[in-house]
DNA sequence: AAGAGTTTGTGAACGTGTTAACAAAATCGA
DNA sequence: TCGATTTTGTTAACACGTTCACAAACTCTT
């Protein structure tokens, strides 16, 4: 269950990313490539940490895990920190996914044309439905389960994604790991158990939209004593300078 | 920015929880939900923790942020603590959600059937697209753009969810905060700035794989020194006692 | 009633994440 | 060349989250 000891400089290259530093790398590589398409070739670190919504010492400090590639006085060259950036996170290679429970939302996933400017291609399509195997979805084939094995192991595919319902989700991310996958993205509302060395991150949807009701109760009732519930026009908070 | 500072017990019934922990309540819901329907009618920190996939300490303190609703060398009422975390929750009541962009992952949201059993009601859909418009979405008529703040006044919805493409996120948070919604679940790749009293939340699944492939990416580069890339069979890890 | 066994609730130690603050290192104008 | 200005990289303080460990509070047996 333990993920990663984070600051192990041991070998040559690693360096141990903080978890909540490499969850924003992405964000930071997202704002690159909107400067860029605008033409900035340098930027701050304040201007950066605003298209990326976080604090600017925390970009800086983020940023320190990789290296220096900041010129003081100056800023960041926007080409370089976005290659540095894509490289540290692996992004130089496209990685295959398999997509495993092909409804609605592995539909939706399928044709998602976001994925590969991030370096994501989704590889292969898998249900256990005879019904759906056979169909073209997003221009896949969907295949069977019991060929997860072949398809994993002839194509390089790495990651897996649990589309399915919840009851199968651990049958399924069995499969997965047997056929040699070692990462899961999982969206079904189940806890997936897998052996050590198998990365799992979980996305549920249910949980977001609960989050948020949770703190609409506790707004509400704080209303109590508040304005009658007009509809308050405050405007847009911008943290520019 | 600031979003809630947790330990104030200022107001009487407002208890100030923690983030982390709200986030994994409903997680906790859904396994006390799972043990009641097996029949479970009381169950110690242990067994709850490894069914919600977590430590127990971890469990414990987060219950104790709600009170002390267990028993000393007993456990939990499956019951009584299921409705003590769904009330802390806000789920004794719906609440209403408005979709706005009812395209690929729009429309999977809609079809799904998961969220009322978790106190979210999908109440209305709306698109920009007028060949969208007036079709029907999982019984749902998909309205037009600019009936937005009728559609939230009218019926009580608190909750927005944008799954238009990014360039449009921002307007659409702008027009739903017009409306009236305070609450926004985002999943565009874009950071959205909303007034002060609004939560958003962010959901952004390339970030998720990315996130997944920068691990592999580690694995593979330790593997330099490690067994040629051998299909390891390990046995799924369990927790269990 | 007392002792053995169980399990909660929480204090305290530890680990991770955030942010203010500032020295170090660059640019630029005079 | 030097001083003023800018902005990075990093230190150190703080905030938040996790987990161990144990007293307190309960049950059960004898
Ligand atoms: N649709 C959503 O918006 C949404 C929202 C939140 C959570 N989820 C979760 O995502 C998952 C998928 O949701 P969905 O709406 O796409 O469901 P769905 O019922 O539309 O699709 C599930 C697919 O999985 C296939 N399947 C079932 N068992 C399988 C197995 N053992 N192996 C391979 N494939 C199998 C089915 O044939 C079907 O095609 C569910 O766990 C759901 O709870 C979905
Ligand atoms: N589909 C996925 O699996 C997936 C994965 C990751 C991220 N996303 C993100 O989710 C969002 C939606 O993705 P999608 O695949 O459903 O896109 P889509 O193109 O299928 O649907 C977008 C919908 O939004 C509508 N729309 C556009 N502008 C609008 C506006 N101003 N107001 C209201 N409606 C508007 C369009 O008419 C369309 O119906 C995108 O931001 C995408 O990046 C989707």
């Amino acid at each position: 269950m333990t993920i990663l000891r984070s600051t192990r400089l041991a070998d040559g290259t690693a360096r141990g990313i903080p978890d909540a530093t490499v969850a924003r790398l992405p964000v930071y590589l997202r704002a690159l490539n909107a400067l860029a398409e605008q033409g900035v070739l340098s930027c701050a670190s304040n201007e950066l940490a605003e298209q990326a919504g976080v604090n600017p010492a925390k970009l800086r400090k983020d940023l320190s895990y990789l290296g220096s590639y900041g010129t003081r006085g100056v800023g960041y060259d926007v080409e370089y920190l976005r290659y540095q950036i894509a490289r540290e996170m692996g992004q130089t290679q496209d990685w295959d996914v398999v997509i495993v429970g092909v409804g609605n939302l592995g539909s939706a996933l399928s044709a998602y044309q976001g994925f590969s400017t991030r370096g994501i291609r989704v590889a292969a399509l898998v249900d256990a439905d005879p019904q759906r195997v056979g169909t073209v979805v997003s221009g896949i084939v969907v295949s069977p389960l019991d060929t997860l094995d072949t398809l994993v192991s002839e194509r390089q595919i790495s990651i897996g994604v649990i589309a399915t319902p919840a009851p199968a989700a651990q049958e399924v991310a069995d499969r997965l790991v047997a056929a040699g996958i070692t990462s899961i993205l999982n969206f079904a509302p189940a806890i997936v158990q897998v052996p050590e060395g198998v990365d799992v991150r979980k996305v549920d949807l249910s949980i977001e939209l609960q989050i948020l009701a949770y703190h609409e109760q506790r707004k509400a009732s704080a209303d109590t004593s508040a304005t009658s519930k007009a509809t308050s026009k405050t405007t847009s908070k911008v943290v520019s300078a």
